[in-house]
DNA sequence: CTCTGGTATATTGTTGACAATATACTAAAG
DNA sequence: CTTTAGTATATTGTCAACAATATACCAGAG
């Protein structure tokens, strides 16, 4: 069973609902929130939910004015999702590249867990799970090539990404090309894994 | 005279001071950040504080462990660094290429007059706002290509590399190089600016 | 009817007190 | 002497009240 991080902050729980509810479209573009109410709504006080409404505006999710309160950030333009998938390639293929040797058997591991959670989650036709699946899988290993430091520089990237195409269309699909990057990984041939990455990341 | 944001927040004014601080090494690597003690320091109550330190900490200026507080990062190794040059220069060639048909002679001087507040830091040996002007410089073109969504992703890339080297070695050249990508940007020049662009950013 | 000015309301920004947690220190047992 | 348990302290996390600011509404002048 695939458990992510063992012990979650109220903060982080908050920042995941949240962030959820904006890719999956639960709050609609340029929605307003306000921090009154998402304090009654997860039954803290407005303190935690500031600290979370910076976060997400940091990670591009939000966006901010002064003294007015944040709202939900619109779809990118084509031309700056394009960017976007440049960017996100460039950075996992370089952490595949730099990990690709160092890789155990317990990571693997980790990584299969991953990918079988991923299935469940879609037969139980929990996309937004899914959608939060796929990211931890390229997590796992951009983490291991650049730890947080790059972690911090992948997130808001993928995070802004995901508010554009919102819906998963194929289920064979998403596990066919992470088991075939895994595949890749385990045999550790590099071209292949990022030929596999490449078509993954769109 | 070149002014930057005509307003700024209290907070805004604190992430600055902080920022340079541990960009010039006034604040030393791994050093702890109490909460209190920045309070005091800036006459301020912890709220505000602790929104400034989760700003810096996305930015990746921070590192926090939940309960524990926050303290300064350390600098890059060697190989991140290589890949946040990439990422950066990857990032500014494209805002130079999307925005060049597009700037005005107003845009010719916000720009202008930000390398002449540059040359004159330089004059008062004020090597903080030389680093800030810079900044200033590349941030301005690539918010008019991108707005703040590439402004968001750009920024902490940025000043993580700027982490690494803390000196500015030669006033000249970094004029200089400015100037070049400037001109080269008047004369709708893309190649030359881009070639000039990938002899700034190192 | 439109525009301006002012007032009432709602929302964010800030503060100091309190709770929960981690760190540093001390003393006793092995 | 080293290790462990317990206690005291320091620090972060949370909360509710207050202040400052922006929004929405309404009335009156032009």
């Amino acid at each position: 069973m695939y458990e992510g991080k063992v012990v979650v902050s109220v903060r982080d729980q908050i920042a995941r609902k949240l962030r959820n509810d904006i890719i999956d479209g639960t709050l609609s573009e340029s929605e307003k929130l306000k921090e009154q109410e998402l304090a009654q709504r997860f039954g803290v006080s407005r303190g935690p939910i500031r600290d979370v409404l910076l976060q997400l505006t940091k990670e591009g999710l939000l966006t901010s004015k002064p003294n007015c309160g944040v709202s939900v950030n619109t779809a990118l333009n084509p031309h700056m999702q394009t960017l976007m998938v440049e960017l996100r390639t460039e950075i996992e293929m370089h952490a595949l590249r730099s990990s690709i040797d160092t890789l155990t058997d317990k990571d693997f591991d980790e990584l299969s867990g991953c990918l079988s959670a991923l299935i469940d989650a879609f037969n139980e036709e929990n996309y937004t799970l899914v959608t939060e699946l796929d990211m931890s899988f390229h997590r796992y290993f951009v983490q291991k090539a650049g730890g947080s430091d790059l972690v911090n520089i992948w997130e808001p990237i993928v995070y802004r990404m995901r508010m554009n195409y919102r819906r998963i269309d194929n289920a064979d699909d998403c596990f066919t090309e992470h088991n075939r990057i895994l595949n890749a990984m385990m045999d550790r041939d590099i071209e292949e894994a990022i030929a596999a990455l490449q078509a993954n990341i769109r």
